[in-house]
DNA sequence: CCCTCCTATTTAACATGTTAAGTATATTTT
DNA sequence: AAAATATACTTAACATGTTAAATAGGAGGG
């Protein structure tokens, strides 16, 4: 028995079948938000930015999943762009509170549509019901081992 | 009734969730490569290459669910840390066969375990039977739609 | 008030994600 | 067999992922 460990089949890997599903969500919406001139990651900045009416970088990049140096360049880019401003915070010398600007309203307004048409042939095709059970899943297993992260 | 449309919470967005899972999933995994010197992708390339025994780049690309150019840079990466090795394919000119090197293995060797057991301690906080269950969700979801891509 | 510790953000450096275009070899068509 | 197509990579360019270190403002204790 000289044999070493054997790996998993890749359909069995949590990791790769995440990645996988993700993939299979996201391409035909990466490919709307392409033609309308941002990014995925753009588009979650934006609609953070939208649902919180502004708030300091770091909440931004919690919600929209992205490390802070990550959203610190695509600030500058989003900034220059005009999808969003930065002001200083009131209180805090240290933070900055980013805004949402007409023209980044505008870009979730042409969207929206389009990307909710796209999830709700999802759940036709693949079922609501499942989709549900499976955020409930995918909710769970986010929150537990809290102490590793 | 002028009010724009509204987006559905972040819990409640199944690329974000998928993110997220992932994340939670990935997070001590990775730093546990990090500290063998290889990347999560760099792992899912050695362990195809190993299960596979060796094939073309393609294949590689597509079980570790890596895109072609990030797979050719890695590449040049990994040959020059010894990790695997290419050579001409026999009878296509196109194509190059990737394999493993003892190197490789031994990464491989020397890590499996504990990631082994971080997935077995997932299993164990979260249960074996949902995972399976979420497996089952996510490889149904990945089958859907291959018309969009 | 000064020092120390904590928090928010930035910068740097390297790796990968993503799309489009380029190159070379195979395959198919006419 | 020459031309048109298709396939397997590769390159280029730009955006983000990831970690570590740097900067700067805030909070608390002596």
């Amino acid at each position: 028995m000289t044999e070493r460990l054997k790996a998993r089949a890749t359909s069995r890997s949590l990791p790769i079948a995440l990645l996988r599903a993700r993939e299979t969500v996201m391409g035909p919406i990466r490919k709307m938000l392409a033609e309308a001139g941002v990014t995925e990651q753009q588009w979650r900045v934006l609609r953070v930015l939208e649902e919180t009416g502004g708030t300091d970088a770091t909440e931004v990049a919690r919600e929209a999943c992205l490390l802070m140096p990550s959203l610190t360049r695509m600030l500058k880019g989003m900034e220059k762009a005009g999808l969003c401003t930065r002001a200083a915070h009131p209180t805090d010398g240290r933070r900055a509170v980013i805004t949402i600007t007409e023209a980044g309203r505008n870009v979730i307004a042409a969207n929206l549509p389009e990307s909710n048409r796209i999830i709700a042939e999802l759940e036709e095709t693949y079922g609501k019901v499942r989709i549900e059970q499976l955020l409930d899943l995918l909710n769970d297993l986010t929150a537990v081992e809290p102490e590793n992260r």
